[in-house]
DNA sequence: TCTGGGGTCCTAGGACCC
DNA sequence: TCTGGGGTCCTAGGACCC
């Protein structure tokens, strides 16, 4: 389940819980399939709201952003002014509401926002901060989860106050020396982070759990050849290439267990990330000639692939080495772009993913196509 | 209560180099 | 020949966020 209303959240649902579960916590919901197109059409429309206020934004998630107004100001009025312009623009014209935090700093907006929700304005004045933030409990702090939650309630701090009594060299020593020293600056409303427009992804991944755990190679094989397909695409669409693939592999136990590989050379090429994906797969022993005796193999829940490391693309292509031709898959990859452009993303596809339940297994990685 | 799918960042150990 | 320290890169795992 993707999200789910205030009503819903009341019985106990939650994003990110299985349906089934949601179902049984509230039988009276409505369920309502998703429509991405529309959340991307409504996210667009919201960021450009805010860059006409000022181009410092800095997307947070397709429904979140932070702003560094002071530049606006002049302009626009005070920043609660700001702010409330913004909330009366996303309601007009997106019939949407919004949640607005203004403070000094990134994280108090960040934790003001998510205090007022839904549809709420919070202002933080500077000499408003450490009253605001002290009373909170440590969970709220952005970067607290469970785990470091529970390891501050170890040591009897349960509020951001606590935390900011407490001497940094303590938090260090329990929770690491950049979360420590980062919590501790935190619960004094230090954050000299300023907004970034300007950031760029650092990874970009696909993963896939399965309705029903998975055994077969050949269905490995083809979730593989699906997954490094959908990241090639997504590298090529930004204009990148990818210098280090790995691959995620949930066991039906739910233990997770990764494994990477840096190539000398960036790649956006569908068969090369599925190469070396299969590479990585079948080194844990789930696939190929070295696969464990079928009574000792995991049954796979998940299946991830994950480029990173990744470079411009530019404008040049890779450099061929001594005796190395080029195999065409690049130029398969760039014809399956321009068609599925002008026909739609299912025009075309790897012959193994056609929809047949058990289908051969795709083609091995060498060779050309 | 058995846990989506997209990410970011940190830690720790090992290899390698100066 | 041995030793130390620092920096960088790579890999694996884990916490956390929306």
């Amino acid at each position: 389940m993707l999200s789910a209303t205030y009503e819903a959240r009341a019985y106990g649902v939650r994003s990110a819980m299985p349906m089934a579960r949601a179902r049984r916590l509230c039988p009276t919901a409505a369920v309502v399939a998703p429509d991405h197109a529309a959340y991307r059409a409504a996210s667009v429309a919201i960021m450009k709201i805010f860059r006409d206020v000022t181009p410092l934004v800095a997307p947070l998630s397709v429904d979140e952003a932070f702003l560094d107004v002071a530049g606006a100001r002049a302009l626009f009025g005070s920043a609660p002014r700001i702010a409330a312009d913004i909330r009366r623009r996303v309601a007009a014209e997106q019939d949407l509401t919004c949640s607005v935090g203004v403070a000094p700093s990134m994280f108090v907006a960040k934790i003001a926002s998510t205090r007022c929700k839904p549809d709420g304005l919070a202002v933080i004045a500077p000499d408003a901060v450490l009253a605001f933030l002290h009373p909170l409990p440590t969970g709220a702090l952005w970067g607290v989860g469970p785990r470091a939650e529970a390891a501050l309630t170890r040591l009897g701090l349960h509020t951001i106050g606590d935390i900011a009594d407490t001497p940094v060299d303590t938090l260090r020593r329990a929770l690491g020396d950049a979360v420590g020293t980062h919590l501790h600056r935190l619960s004094w409303g230090i954050d000299e982070r300023r907004v970034d427009p300007a950031t760029t992804e650092v990874t970009v991944g696909a993963e896939r759990t399965f309705a029903t755990d998975i055994t077969e190679p050949a269905a490995l094989a083809r979730e593989l050849l699906r997954l490094s397909g959908r990241v090639a695409g997504q590298l090529r669409l930004r204009h990148r290439r990818a210098r280090t693939i790995s691959v995620k592999v949930r066991y039906g136990d739910f233990r997770t267990v990764t494994r990477a590989r840096t190539l000398r050379d960036g790649t956006d090429v569908s068969q090369a990330i599925y190469a070396t994906a299969t590479d990585l797969v079948t080194d844990l022993g789930l696939l190929g000639a070295g696969r464990a005796a079928a009574a000792e193999v995991m049954a796979v829940r998940l299946l991830g692939v994950r480029a990173g490391n990744l470079v411009d693309a530019g404008g040049a292509s890779k450099q061929l080495r001594l005796g190395e031709r080029p195999d065409g898959w690049a130029e398969l990859d760039r014809v399956a772009d321009r068609a599925r452009e002008r026909f739609g993303a299912d025009a075309v596809g790897p012959a193994a993913l056609l929809d047949h339940p058990e289908g051969p297994p795709p083609a091995p990685p060498p060779g050309p196509p």
